[in-house]
RNA sequence: GCGGCGGUGGCGAAAUUGGCAAACGCGAUGGACUCAAAAUCCAUUGCCCGAAAGGGCUUGCGGGUUCGAUUCCCGCCCGCCGCACCA
């Protein structure tokens, strides 16, 4: 197993938070490191060390650099303009993943749209895979449902509407063609470049252009708000509608959005609900051409209203419609997604700088690789002001063309945080090399990670992103396979009163104070007792005391027992209960963390073996094989609470051994002692509980219901009845079915 | 609106494949030890009726399948999370 730690260090909490107090970012940034360290070490927490590392240190980040620089070339990052989502408060440009309702991910202030040339990857290339392999990994149903969702997928048509006025053709994208005999109208987007041009000229032209001015000055808060109204001004021109040849109205309307598809639609009001709001509010035709339901219904059915098509199933006409549209050349199949390319700039500071340099001569040029990293200046002034702080910075910024030897200057945006953490895993496996990122075949030999544990707060950012890097990386040779992380467990979150704990909350709980009032084997196992980890918990103090209790029951019962019983080999002799639930717990410790890191219930089974010695510890001390017997059953709760109490698991089990659980092998359940001779068999009469029995384990069935059948207590329940039937559970239960 | 997850004692929770509902812990009550307290140890603790023996009821609500349902199916209610005018 690696068991490695690192630190995601660049970016904006970093940053925003040496502002605050004044230092630099790196100061700060280390400081904290210093500090989790300092943390990770007194909780005893395993780490291979060797491979820690920053993705703010040059040694890091001169290989992100380096891979940027690889999808450069193969033209997956690129540089264009692009209308993007602008955080006022952070001053930066922010990626859609980043945008939650409206407003920043980190600081929650609306964001504002604006018109930038930024950096993008080209994510969108790799939709189909990203999707399709999904079925590869086994991730939580709900994870990859979000990133379908988020993808999305959808398959349908481009059709081609003409308007006739001005000569251009306007193709739209729909889920629907098989409805187009119903299209009674034409939407654009405000953001649509034709739009004022249409207008221009026409009776319409003055309210469009306002109608427009306004769309454009609202946030996506305000646009997207639920339940709003439907808007929109007539542009006074008309297309054709390529099925009929009707001219139908055209709009602009804020309920089309610029983003997805072509930015314009045909509507259907009587089976889409949206246009079907539209048109009723403005007076529009809305023909049914599915006899269907009610309209507005977008349920299947028989076509009508529909010419040739009439009467044919509406799944089938669209397949057939779309055939036709194509002979016509006025349409083709086309698949529409959801998902944005991946907007990586940032103008801040506290980031990895985008290795290219921009020449008067050549344009863009990157950096060469023998020239990484470029390294982050440091600067006076790292506070947000709309342009990066690294402009600033003069002599940095000045330097010669790579390619021409001309005077050039470097970019001055740095990247987005989510690249730093969408190859780390890569370097784990091969922290120390200087002359790649990584080797291939180590990286081979220990990838995939077999098991990613994170929270769901990264179901779509960083597991989207990082699954395209290693796609990205695949098809370049660089390493070989697909996906990154084969099994995801995603933990819950910890919340204090319901809430996330955040500083300015004020209501963070420290593990330190726990370590230091009860030690970091009281704080560790009550965090895995606290319930199960997928999820999740308020925090409260109750309890902590029970698990505090428990470990202090165990120390005091090793120490008695090695006071009153010589130390031996693996006991021997007839098995005692409490050999026997020796057994059973290691058997249930193992089993829960293994399947199903039920780590609450193996801490119970090990509080139970521990309740059952203190039971029966002075009959067992009492001879020598119980005192064999006794002296397993404590050294078998020492190394099963071992994982979760290091320190005080280790020392329990060196008190009745000698040796170091740590050196030992894993516990292991011996199966002859799992089975008890005697089983208690529950007797039901039509399914309720009468009474129990107790019948010899693996009992034959007739034998089983026979002893049941003589069940004292069963008479008064059969009251005079019939039995009509008896089921049988070997080991369990018998249910006599009385009538 | 769509999708996902969840709802079990006073509280955190458990129940492996449809087979004893409530393991384990917290809290509470009683007892032992102590001059006393803390700590520790022992016992009781789902709800209702009953002096007890015992009986009845109980996994958000209503149905269904089954000898038997916390578990499977159908229809609701409530909570949390994600997406949301995606054509």
């Amino acid at each position: 197993v690696l068991h490695p730690m690192g630190y995601d260090a660049f970016g904006l909490p970093a940053e925003n938070h040496a502002i605050r107090t004044g230092q630099h970012p790196r100061d700060s940034t280390e400081a904290s490191i210093e500090e989790f360290k300092r943390q990770f070490l007194s909780w005893g927490i395993s780490i291979d060390w060797t491979r820690e590392f920053g993705t703010h240190e040059p040694r890091y980040y001169r290989w992100t650099q380096w891979i940027f620089l690889r999808l450069f070339e193969r033209g997956l990052a690129y540089r264009d303009e692009a209308a993007v989502n602008w955080c006022p408060k952070d001053q930066t440009v922010l990626a859609n993943e980043q945008v939650i309702d409206g407003a920043c991910e980190r600081c929650g202030t609306p964001v504002e749209p604006r018109l930038l040339e930024q950096w993008f990857f080209k994510i969108t290339d790799y939709a189909d895979r990203l999707l399709d392999d999904l079925a590869t990994v086994e991730w939580p149903e709900h994870v990859v449902t979000m990133q379908r969702n988020w993808i999305g997928r959808s398959e349908g048509a481009e059709v081609v509407f003409r308007c006739e006025d001005l000569g251009t053709d306007y193709p739209v994208f729909t889920t629907r063609p098989d409805t187009l005999f119903g299209a009674t109208f034409f939407v654009m987007a405000p953001e649509h470049p034709d739009v004022l041009r249409l207008a221009e000229g026409t009776e319409h032209e003055e309210e469009a252009r306002a109608y427009v001015n306004h769309a454009l000055t609202e946030s996506a808060e305000e646009r997207g708000a639920e339940a709003r109204d439907k808007t929109g001004v007539p542009l006074g021109r008309t297309v054709t509608n390529p099925v009929n040849g009707e001219q139908i109205p055209m709009f602009v309307a804020d309920y089309v959005l610029m983003e997805y598809g072509t930015g314009a639609i045909m509507a259907v009001p009587a089976h889409d609900e949206r246009d079907f709001e539209f048109a009723q509010k403005f007076g529009l035709e809305i023909r049914r051409v599915i006899d269907c339901g009610e309209l507005p219904c977008t349920e299947d059915g028989p076509l009508v209203n529909s010419g040739r098509f009439d009467g044919l199933h509406n799944r089938e006409a669209f397949g057939q419609i779309v055939e036709w549209l194509e002979s016509e050349g006025r349409g083709k199949p086309s698949v529409n997604y959801r998902l944005r390319d991946w907007l990586l700039s940032r103008q801040r500071y506290w980031g990895c700088p985008i290795p290219v340099v921009h020449c008067p001569a050549c344009g863009i040029v990157p950096v060469p690789d023998d020239q990484l990293p470029v390294e982050l200046p440091d600067v006076e002034d790292y506070a947000p002001k709309g342009r990066s702080p690294l402009a600033a910075a003069e002599d940095w910024v000045r330097t010669s063309c790579p390619r021409c030897g001309g005077e050039a200057r470097r970019e001055t945006d740095t990247m987005d945080t989510f690249v730093d953490s969408s190859w780390y895993f890569l370097r784990y496996c091969d922290p120390l090399d200087d002359s790649a990122p990584f080797d291939r075949a180590v990286v081979d030999a220990w990838m995939p990670v077999d098991q990613y544990i994170g929270g769901v707060e990264h179901a779509i950012l960083h597991l989207m992103y990082a699954r395209f890097f290693v796609k990205a990386l695949a098809d370049m040779g660089h390493v070989g396979f697909q996906e990154p992380f084969a099994r995801l467990f995603t933990q819950g979150m910890i919340t204090r009163d319901g809430a996330k704990m955040s500083k300015s909350k004020g209501n963070v709980i420290s593990p330190r104070e726990y370590v230091e009032r009860y030690g970091a084997d009281t704080a560790r196992s009550y965090m895995l007792y606290i319930g199960p980890p997928e999820q999740g918990a308020d925090w409260s103090d109750e309890g902590v005391s029970g698990i505090n209790r428990f470990l202090g029951r165990l120390w005091r019962l090793a120490a008695e027992t090695a006071e009153r019983t010589a130390p031996s080999e693996s006991p021997v002799g007839d098995p005692s209960p409490l050999l026997r639930k020796a057994h059973w717990a290691i058997e249930r410790v193992t089993a829960g963390v293994r399947d199903r890191f039920a780590f609450n219930t193996a801490i119970a089974a090990v509080i139970e073996l521990v309740n059952d010695a203190y039971l029966q510890k002075d009959e067992l001390a009492g001879s020598d094989l119980g005192a064999t017997q006794l002296r397993f059953a404590v050294a078998t709760a020492g190394s099963l609470i071992f994982p979760f109490a290091p320190h005080l698991g280790a020392e329990v089990f060196e008190m009745m051994t000698g040796r170091r659980v740590w050196e030992e092998p894993w516990p292991e359940a011996d199966a002859g002692l799992l089975r008890a001779d005697v089983v208690e068999v529950v007797v039901q009469v039509n399914g309720k509980l009468r009474d129990r029995v107790q019948v010899p384990a693996g009992a034959a069935r007739e034998e089983q219901e026979r002893i049941a059948r003589e069940s004292p207590r069963l008479e008064q329940f059969l009251d005079g009845g019939e039995i009509v039937k008896t089921v049988v559970v070997a080991d369990k239960l018998v249910n006599f079915v009385v009538r």
